[in-house]
DNA sequence: ATAGTTCATCGTCGATTAACGATATGAATG
DNA sequence: CATTCATATCGTTAATCGACGATGAACTAT
């Protein structure tokens, strides 16, 4: 039996699933995270939404510079992940961050740091034949 | 003049940009790299490059339990993302980790985790108006 | 030279993403 | 009850992704 990786939708757990190594349910949830990171406007509404502290209007589509269509989108996709929080008001709704949702990530990239003791840097051990592109 | 977020192809720099903030590269790198880790094929073939340390051939394969070329296809995203590295020998390819690559996603990562000094958990600031799903 | 092994690449297909404009919602106000 | 403002949703389009099988290198070893 074979595992079919879906597109995900950007939505935290995931139904269930069970193969090869054990932390597949881990994998998908950093991925998760990972892939509601991927996108530049979406890195520049997280930044900020850390500067401005608290929580912020569509002031966000200003910054942004994208149609206010897209960047609600890009906020839906945030939320829906957990990585933000929307807290509605007026007609307004307040965007803050959620940063605890970032512990899988970042303790994984903790995990790849931790054995990154002192370790050459990239030139100094790739490609032995070099006429085979990238 | 507006900028249009292309669909980035996974590859290292970029070209150029100019507009808002002034981070948009450094933006643009972080979530190159969130992209590179947004698929959990990719995240389980980089915890088992850090488990056996040392690289490995196409055991990869066997271990992620899909077709080759597919496999192949994910090692190729993570090594232009210079997240791995791949060393030929024999007819075979021994990739390893390049850790330092992850550096700008870790600094962004503890950026926002070091504004959380006891924050809050979602279900206790989340929502207000809880008709209107997510 | 010829086989064999291991990867990478190509071509294809369906699903997802990202962007936009246009339209719908929903709460507070007049 | 009709307006209005700030968002969310819808519908569309083009581009990208993820998966696969089949084919094409590259290098060993026979």
């Amino acid at each position: 039996m074979k595992i079919i990786y879906m597109h995900a939708p950007i939505q935290a757990p995931s139904p269930a699933k069970d193969q090869p190594v054990d932390n597949i349910l881990e994998d998908e949830d950093i991925a998760l995270i990972a892939k509601a990171l991927s996108h530049p406007a979406r890195i520049q509404i997280i930044r900020l939404l850390l500067s401005k502290k608290t929580c912020i209007g569509g002031d966000i589509v200003d910054v942004i510079g994208l149609a206010q269509s897209t960047v609600s989108e890009h906020l839906r996709i945030l939320k829906a992940s957990g990585i933000i929080i929307g807290e509605i008001t007026h007609p307004r709704v307040c965007y803050s961050l959620n940063p605890p949702r970032l512990h899988p990530i970042k303790d994984f990239l903790g995990l790849l740091l931790d054995s990154d003791a002192g370790a050459p840097d990239v030139e100094s051990v790739c490609w032995v034949s070099p006429e085979k592109k990238q």
